[in-house]
Order: structure tokens, then C-alpha cells, then sequence
DNA sequence: CATAAAATACCACTTAATAGGTATTTCATA
DNA sequence: TATGAAATACCTATTAAGTGGTATTTTATG
């Protein structure tokens, strides 16, 4: 049995998240929930709790700073971030401030109740950020060739023959690309690909 | 200096690619035009040619047959099939029959001279065709719910973590899907699911 | 209940991709 | 003409993907 406490200063958030967990009495009890961020830490002292799922974006509380005195002052209670906004900047405080996850409002129930029992078996949980170029980089014209050959499903080595050019070069052309999107393989590279139009 | 045999029954076609080639006098010449595939022996016969550019559906003649003729009696020739409908049957006919590519009437010039070129250069040109699943097959539930995950980007080790299962039945699953596919590698699978909406 | 499909899992091996580095040539343009 | 971006190329590693096989358990269905 897990004890949730919610954080928030939109009651409708507090109702949807109980409501939710509510469909699984055995496994989710919400003990708490708070429209008053400055209220929790006092919450905590009094009352046993398991996960806090709590907004990052309320008014009159930094909730980076909230998260962080949480996390600190009672280091067995998971707490996750449940935001309207994703984005990357908050990710990397939450991750950094030692946050459990990081999930977004906008997600339907079946995905969040999902991420919520990751989060409860001690899975972190954060978005893998889409792919984008920022803006001083960009992909030069044979990248953009190779990234095109790319979805069309060959190889590099196909695609060296294609243009005539060795694999070793494909290979950097290749790797540049991944450099500049931050991405760890050609799947994240062709989600790129796809969502720009590229492909 | 490229000779080129053009062989259709279509004179548009014949006219068509005439004027592509023509616009490199100094490459290609066309050096005859045959809207009677039943003549083309005799033509080979007489004139000296390094390219055949024929279609493969026309009244009255087996087109891979015609082609089969062509190459075991002319094995210098080059032979490439150019045709309105990219069926996999065919393709794979043109193959076995030892054609030296296989062009869609339907690519834009520039895209057709490119592989005239290729095949010019001794490269056989085959279209790296569609990935489709044949109607016995399926992916099942778990195969999708992979294939999703794999285009968020994620690999192997991460997919087998979200679903809680070892890494060896995530590659047992991307394996049957290439396998149903016809896939040598993820971005040809990636391409289907995005294709089909499946990602 | 028998059967088939689906999901799970492991082994061994080969190939491709990824990651780090460095270096040269070409080309546009400030 | 000096500079930087782009394109080219090679080196060595390590990791992941792909390919072949087999085998068990679970689940749905006639």
C-alpha cells in the first residue's frame, strides 16, 4: 500500500489525481492533499508518507526549492513533479534536485498511472526530451542527404556506395548529426527526421 | 559516350526519355527507338549498344522473357527495365533474370537520370522496396508496444527495463518483427511504423 | 483438452553502430 | 587573403544490433 501525498495549488489537479489512484484501493492511498505548498513540509512531519506527487508551478513557492528541502529532509519519500510544462530546463533542475520523476499533466491516465507505479517500484522517471537542434546549429546539406538515404533504410555502407564517398566519412556525417541533436542512436535521429519533415 | 536503346510501346515514353538523355549530348545517345519489343534482337543484331532501357508491361511479350534474351545474348549490354507499377514480383523477376535495375516512370527526372547514371557506372539500381507486413502476418501486442518504444528513441536495454522483461525477449521481439517485415535493420522498421501511424 | 499463437528466455556469433580522436581539402565570404 | 564551415578521410575502441539456433511458459480458442 502506497501513501501519496498531492501537491497543488489547482484543487480540479488534486480531485483528477485521487480519482485515479482511487481505481486502485488496494495499491494507492491518498492521505493527503495539500493547495498549500508551504504547508507540506509540516504535512510530512505529522503524517507517514510513501510518494508526494507534487506541481512545480505554483504561485508564491519555487517548487525546485520545495522538492529539494523535501528530498532532503525525508530521504525515504519518493517525490515526483507532475507539470503542465515540459520544459528542459525544469527537467534538469528536478533530476539534479534529486527529484523521482517527471510527469506531465497532459498525458492520459492509463500512461500516468503507469509512470506512477514505475516511480513507486523505484523507477526514476523523466521524459526523454524530443530531439531538437538549437539554433546556432543546424544540418548542413550533405547531412541533411544522409539523414534522407537514413530513411529510406539503408546502411552506412549503402549509402557511401550511393554517393560515392567512403563509410568513413558517412560515418562522421553520421555522428555529427547525432552530436548536434544530442541523440545516442539513429531511432531518436529519424524521430527527428520524421517530426521536421525531413524524412 | 553512353548508346541507349529505348524499348516501348509507348511513344510518349520513347520521346520522353529521349529528351532527358539529349539534355547531355556529350554522354548519352540515343541510338535507337523501338515501340515493337519484338524487333529488339534484330535491332541488337545490327547496332552496337551499352544501355537498354525497356518496359517490362507491354501487349503481346513477356518483358522479363525479352529481358532474359537480351542479356544471355548480349552480355556487354546493360539492361534496365524502367515501368509504370513497382510490383515485388517483378522486381524480383528482373533480378533473377539479370537485369541491371529497375526505374519507376513515375520518379521525377532528375531522380531517373541520377540512376541512369549508376547503372551507366556498372551499379544496379533496385528500389529499396516499401516495407509491408504479407496478410497472415501481424505484429501482436507486445511486437507494437516495442516497436512504440523504439521510436521514442530508446534501445534495447532501456525497452527490456520499462517493460520488465530481459533484454534477450526485446531482441527475440525486434528480431520477428524484421523477420516479418523483411527488415535488415530498425530504420527500416522505423519507417513502417511511421508509415502505418504505429508510432 | 488439444492446439496454436504469443511471450518469454538463453546461447553463440557476426556485423553495424557509436564514440573518441585527428587531419586534409574545398569553398564561400568577410 | 585570412578565416571558418563543410566535406572528406582514417585510426582505434567499445557497445549495440542483427542473425542463427533452441526451448519453455502463458494465453486464447476451437
Amino acid at each position: 500500500m502506497t501513501r501519496v501525498l498531492l501537491v497543488d495549488d489547482h484543487t480540479l489537479f488534486l480531485d483528477g489525481l485521487e480519482l485515479l489512484l482511487s481505481r486502485f484501493p488496494g495499491q494507492y492511498s491518498v492521505v493527503g492533499k495539500i493547495h498549500e505548498p508551504l504547508k507540506t513540509i509540516d504535512f510530512l512531519e505529522g503524517v507517514s508518507v510513501d510518494l508526494v506527487l507534487m506541481d512545480i508551478e505554483m504561485p508564491g513557492v519555487n517548487g525546485v526549492d520545495l522538492l529539494k528541502r523535501i528530498v532532503s529532509r525525508f530521504p525515504l519519500v519518493r517525490v515526483a513533479v507532475v507539470t503542465m510544462h515540459d520544459e528542459d530546463q525544469f527537467i534538469q533542475e528536478v533530476m539534479a534536485a534529486g527529484g523521482h520523476g517527471f510527469l506531465l499533466k497532459s498525458w492520459d491516465s492509463e500512461d500516468l498511472l503507469q509512470k506512477v507505479n514505475y516511480i513507486t517500484q523505484g523507477i526514476k522517471v523523466f521524459p526523454s526530451r524530443p530531439k531538437r537542434l538549437n539554433q546556432s546549429e543546424h544540418f548542413s546539406d550533405r547531412e541533411s542527404e544522409i539523414l534522407r538515404l537514413l530513411g529510406k533504410g539503408k546502411n552506412s555502407f549503402e549509402i557511401a556506395e550511393e554517393l560515392f564517398i567512403t563509410i568513413n566519412t558517412v560515418k562522421t556525417h553520421r555522428r555529427n548529426m547525432l552530436r548536434k541533436l544530442k541523440a545516442t542512436n539513429t531511432s531518436q535521429l529519424l524521430r527527428f527526421g520524421y517530426d521536421n519533415n525531413l524524412i
